[in-house]
RNA sequence: GCGGGUGUAGCUCAGCGGUUAGAGUGCCUGACUGUGACUCAGGAUGUCGGGGGUUCAAGUCCCCUCAUCCGCCCCA
């Protein structure tokens, strides 16, 4: 019986892992920088962890999760996003004081059950960063400023950071009723279904596809202008500080965000190379969110960024990603060499190298060919004379140059004179 | 969850009712008994995604199913 991944999941095999490793290693580079340590959590949770704070209207809570009955009758859940689990996390290991501020990161699957396309797995990564228990609207810019910062750091130029408010509790609630009144005349003519959509979230409105509907909401005011002025002046604020930190932003009322949760600043940063998907990244303001989770009120700004999606934008912009260090290919020519090569490879490894052994004596060109196809810049080897006189030949596969070395000091030689 | 496309050798694809299923490329072996892209000579590889049906006959037609891609939806 052969078997295949289950729908929707990926494997990363070896040709590709290096990939996913420069972006780990970037990410994790990145959020050290900025001060902010990484959390690990369970990969499932309570499912009311994410049914009290992602929200009982969004589509990710109410249609995608992967929700089942453990044996002890419990209803568990595949984490949909990140941010939840790491709260939940927080507030559990009473890490959230008044006053002070906590800088957490993460890497973690994400699970949502939806069709499948490019850009949208069932099982999905995310990189996350969160700033929790600060008001403070330097936090969401540095969030914006770290998420930035990575995507230059990866290749990923030249990104522009869409950013909108979305106000407190009661300019949402107002807006979503003129949003209404706005798009009724156009609902009320469609299905019962996308009625039933808008009324629970009319701020999902925003982004339809439907020309109809892009028509009907192009003379809606924006969410802009019913700001009360304290969010209207953070707003303000924020943009000030990208600005004066170099980020190119542009506004952008039409970021909504797919989770119940976010409350004045969203911000997503988009590609057009992600095919019917958009967002390569997505993150805002949380200020109520510890709140659901029996903590403390702990208002908090984070990001999530998709892997996959990064991965897709670098492969269409056809950034190389660097590879991990080449190993130095080690082979014999005759069966007794063998011996004697791996015994150079074991002293090539001491010395910090990495060093790759073929198990089977080769004439010269299979060993070069073998060294080329393992990514090695070079080839040591042992053939008869080599053996005899205690030396072996190192050649640079790039330059073709070769020399022959004694056996013992191959490791030195490599330390002194190989690039 | 809705609509559409695709699925033949490791990879890219041809074959669109009729003998033992093909090409290019890659791979393996050898010409060259110690040095890389060429040349030459051999060689291996396919449950034609899976199941069922129609037919004297199916990779080719029909149905179901799985996977994948595109649009809608959703968003990482």
């Amino acid at each position: 019986m052969k078997f295949q991944s289950p729908r929707g999941t990926e494997d990363v095999l070896p040709s590709d892992s290096y990939r996913w490793v420069h972006l780990e290693t970037t990410f994790r580079r990145i959020a050290s920088q900025f001060g902010y340590l990484e959390v690990r959590t369970p990969t499932f949770e309570d499912t009311n962890v994410f049914l009290r704070t992602a929200g009982d209207t969004s589509e990710v809570v109410t249609k995608q999760m992967y929700t089942f009955i453990d044996k002890g009758d419990r209803s568990i859940t595949l984490k949909p996003e990140g941010t939840a689990g790491v709260v939940r996390a927080l507030i559990q290991g009473n890490l959230i004081q008044q006053g002070k501020v906590l800088r957490a990161s993460y890497i973690t699957p994400i699970f949502r059950y939806e069709r499948p396309q490019k850009g949208r797995l069932r099982e999905a990564h995310q990189f996350g960063l969160e700033c929790i228990g600060t008001q403070n609207v330097r936090a969401d810019a540095e969030i914006i400023i770290a998420t930035h910062a990575f995507y230059e750091a990866i290749g990923i130029k030249s990104t522009v950071v869409k950013v909108n408010s979305l106000g407190q509790e009661e300019c949402q609630s107002r807006y979503r009723q003129v949003l209404l009144d706005f798009a009724m005349p156009l609902l009320s003519e469609g299905t019962p279904e996308a009625l039933e959509a808008a009324r629970k979230n009319p701020l999902r409105l925003l982004d339809s596809k439907d020309p109809a509907m892009i028509e009907a909401l192009a003379k809606a005011p924006s969410i802009l202008d019913y700001l009360e002025p304290e969010s209207k002046g953070r707003f303000d604020e924020l943009q000030r500080l990208l600005t004066g930190a170099g980020v190119p932003f542009e506004i952008d009322p039409k970021i909504v965000r797919g989770l119940d949760y976010y409350s004045e600043t969203v911000f997503e940063v988009q590609s057009t190379l992600l095919g019917s998907q958009s967002a390569l990244c997505g993150g805002g303001r949380y200020d109520g969110l510890a709140k659901e989770l029996g903590g403390p009120v702990t208002p908090s700004v984070g990001v999530g960024m998709g892997v996959e999606r990064a991965l897709i934008v670098l492969e269409e912009l056809g950034v190389e990603l660097p590879r991990l260090a080449e190993p130095v290919y080690v082979g014999a020519m005759v069966d007794g060499g063998i011996d004697a090569a791996e015994e150079v490879a074991r002293t090539l490894r001491r010395t910090g190298r990495s060093a790759l052994l073929d198990f089977e004596p080769r004439k010269a060109p299979k060993l070069i060919a073998r060294a080329e196809e393992a990514g090695a810049q070079w080839l040591v080897l042992i053939g008869e004379d080599e053996l005899a006189s205690g030396s072996a030949a190192v050649r640079n596969l790039q330059s073709r140059e070769q020399v022959v070395v004694r056996r013992e000091e191959v490791a030195q030689w490599f330390a002194h004179s190989s690039r």
